[in-house]
RNA sequence: CGGGGCGUAGUGUAAUUGGCUAACAUGCUCGCUUUGGGAGCGAGUGAUUCUGGGUUCGAGUCCCAGCGCCCCGACCA
C-alpha cells in the first residue's frame, strides 16, 4: 500500500480526551477514531490489525473442529425471556430498544440465547454430538463507565465459541483443548509470555470459570500468580484459595492484568430452559451439556499496544502488525524513486505486506517519526546513499541496530 | 450512579483573573527554497469560546441548568 493513499494522518500530539496509552498511540498513529465514550471506528491500519488477530483466532478455532457462523446482533426479547435474562439484566449492561411497533429488542452482548435454539433445530441425533460453533462479531454492552481506550468499550469485537456435548466428561476434554488453542493464539499474537490462565468466579453459571489475563498496568483486575506453576487466581476469589489450585503451593506474586478471554462450563444452564435434549443410548432424554469460550479481539489489540510500546510509538509483534515492511523513500531523486518503486513491486510479488512511504512532500525526519509511531516491525529505507551502494537500509522496530542489505537479498527478510 | 477534573480553529495551548478586533504553535492551501530524525521564508485558510439561561455598561472569564469527554470508585455473564 502506498502511504500517500492512506487517508488517515498521524498526530504529533494525542487529543486531550484520551489518557490511556493504547488510545493515545492508536489515535496518534491513525488506527482508531473515537466517536463517543467507548465507541470507536477502526481506520485502515487498525482494521488490518483486527483482521490479523481475527484470522489467527479463526485458524485455531478451525483447528479444534469449530465451525464459523454469524449470528444477529439485533435480537427479540422473546428469546431472553426463555432464560429469564431479560428481567435479570434489566437496568444492567444489556442494551434495550424498541422498534416502531413498540416491540422489544436487544443488541447482543452474548449469544447463548441465539445459539442454543439454533443448534436445537439441526443437531437432532446423539450421533451429531459433540458440536462446536463460533463467531467473530460485534458485542454491545451498556457499560456504566467505558474506559481505558479500547480496553473497555460499549461496542467491541469478540470471538465467542459454544460447544455442545452429551457428557460432562466430553465437555471437560474439549474445555482443555480450548485452553491449549487459546495459548497457541496468544503465542502467535505475541503475548503468551505475559498471559496467564486464571481461576475466577463463574458468576451465575458455575462456581468458577477460567480467565486469560494479560499483565499490564492498564489492567483492571488484580491476579495472584503462583510462583511455582504459573497458575493465577483472581483477587475476587483469592480468599477462598490460599493454595494454588494447580500445584498446592502458597507463594504468589501480585500483578495487575486485563482479562482478554473467559471460558465457562455452562452445563445445562441454557439447554434446560430451551429444552434442548438428546436421546441417550438407553432411550432416555437428557439435557445437552454446554460450554462457552470468549476472546476479546479488539481488547487484545489494546492490550498488545499497552504491552509493546516505547517513547516513539507502538512496537507491533510481527504476526499482527498492519504491514510487515515499512519501505521508506527518502528524497525524490529520480533514481531513488525508481529504485524504491522497483523494490516495492518486487516485495509485493514475493507476497510481502508492504507499506510504501512514497509521500513526496514529507521530509525524512517526519517519515521516520511516523514509522516509529505506526510501529511496523521492519523498516527499509531507500535513499541516494543506499542506492549508490545498491542496497537498502534495514532496521527492526524493536532493535536499535541499523544495517545495509543488498537489494537482491531483500526477499529473505521479514516474514 | 457517587467523587474529582476538563470543554476556546482539525490538533495542542494562551488570553492581564470581568475590559480593545479571541492570541500562539501545529495542521491545511499557494509560491519559492530545501531533502537522513517532525526544515526555512512569504502569502493565505481556519472559532456561534459545548448548549441554553442569568448577573453586568461589558462575559471565553462570574452564577444556574443541561450536554459531552477523561480519571477514581461502584459495576463488569
Amino acid at each position: 500500500m502506498k502511504q500517500s493513499l492512506i487517508f488517515s494522518k498521524t498526530l504529533k500530539q494525542a487529543p486531550k480526551d484520551e489518557q490511556s496509552v493504547n488510545a493515545r498511540l492508536l489515535t496518534r498513529a491513525g488506527f482508531i477514531d473515537k466517536l463517543s465514550a467507548g465507541i470507536y471506528s477502526f481506520l485502515p491500519f487498525g482494521l488490518r490489525v483486527c483482521q490479523k488477530i481475527e484470522n489467527i483466532v479463526r485458524q485455531e478455532m478451525n483447528e479444534i473442529g469449530a465451525q464459523e457462523i454469524l449470528m444477529p446482533v439485533l435480537q427479540p426479547k422473546s428469546i431472553w425471556d426463555v432464560t429469564g435474562r431479560w428481567q435479570k439484566f434489566a437496568g444492567k449492561e444489556m442494551f434495550k430498544l424498541k422498534n416502531q411497533a413498540n416491540k422489544d429488542y436487544t443488541l447482543g452482548w452474548t449469544h447463548e440465547e441465539v445459539i442454543t435454539p439454533l443448534m436445537q433445530k439441526f443437531v437432532l441425533s446423539r450421533k451429531d454430538f459433540p458440536v462446536f460453533v463460533y463467531q467473530i462479531q460485534d458485542k454491545f454492552r451498556d457499560e456504566i463507565r467505558a474506559k481505558s481506550g479500547i480496553l473497555r468499550t460499549r461496542e467491541f469485537i469478540m470471538k465467542d465459541l459454544y460447544s455442545f456435548h452429551t457428557s460432562e466428561n466430553d465437555l471437560d476434554k474439549y474445555y482443555e483443548k480450548v485452553k491449549k488453542a487459546y495459548f497457541r493464539i496468544f503465542k502467535k499474537i505475541g503475548i503468551d509470555k505475559q498471559t496467564y490462565l486464571c481461576l475466577a468466579s463463574g458468576g451465575s453459571f458455575s462456581k468458577y470459570s477460567h480467565e486469560f489475563q494479560t499483565i499490564t498496568s492498564a489492567g483492571e483486575d488484580v491476579i495472584y500468580i503462583c510462583e511455582n506453576c504459573g497458575m493465577a487466581i483472581n483477587k475476587e476469589i483469592k480468599t477462598e484459595h490460599l493454595k494454588c489450585p494447580e500445584c498446592g503451593k502458597t507463594k504468589f506474586r501480585q500483578e495487575k492484568a486485563i482479562e482478554i478471554g473467559n471460558i465457562f462450563k455452562l452445563g445445562t444452564n441454557y439447554t434446560k430452559p430451551f429444552d434442548f435434549k438428546f436421546i441417550d443410548k438407553d432411550g432416555t432424554r437428557q439435557p445437552v451439556i454446554m460450554g462457552c469460550y470468549g476472546l476479546g479481539i479488539t481488547r487484545m489489540m489494546g492490550a498488545v499496544v499497552e504491552v509493546f510500546n516505547d517513547a516513539n510509538g507502538i512496537v507491533w509483534p510481527e504476526n499482527i502488525a498492519p504491514y510487515q515492511i515499512h519501505l521508506i523513500q527518502v528524497g525524490d531523486d529520480l533514481k531513488v524513486k525508481e529504485t524504491a518503486e522497483k523494490i516495492y513491486k518486487g516485495l509485493l510479488k514475493q507476497g510481502k505486506e508492504v507499506l510504501y512511504d512514497d509521500r513526496k512532500d514529507k521530509r525524512p525526519g517526519e517519515k521516520f517519526a511516523d514509522a516509529d509511531l505506526i510501529g511496523i516491525p521492519l523498516r527499509m529505507v531507500v535513499s541516494k546513499k543506499t542506492v549508490e551502494k545498491n542496497s537498502v537500509e534495514i532496521k527492526y522496530r524493536n532493535k536499535n541496530k541499523v544495517e545495509l542489505a543488498q537489494i537482491k537479498e531483500l526477499g529473505k527478510l521479514g516474514r
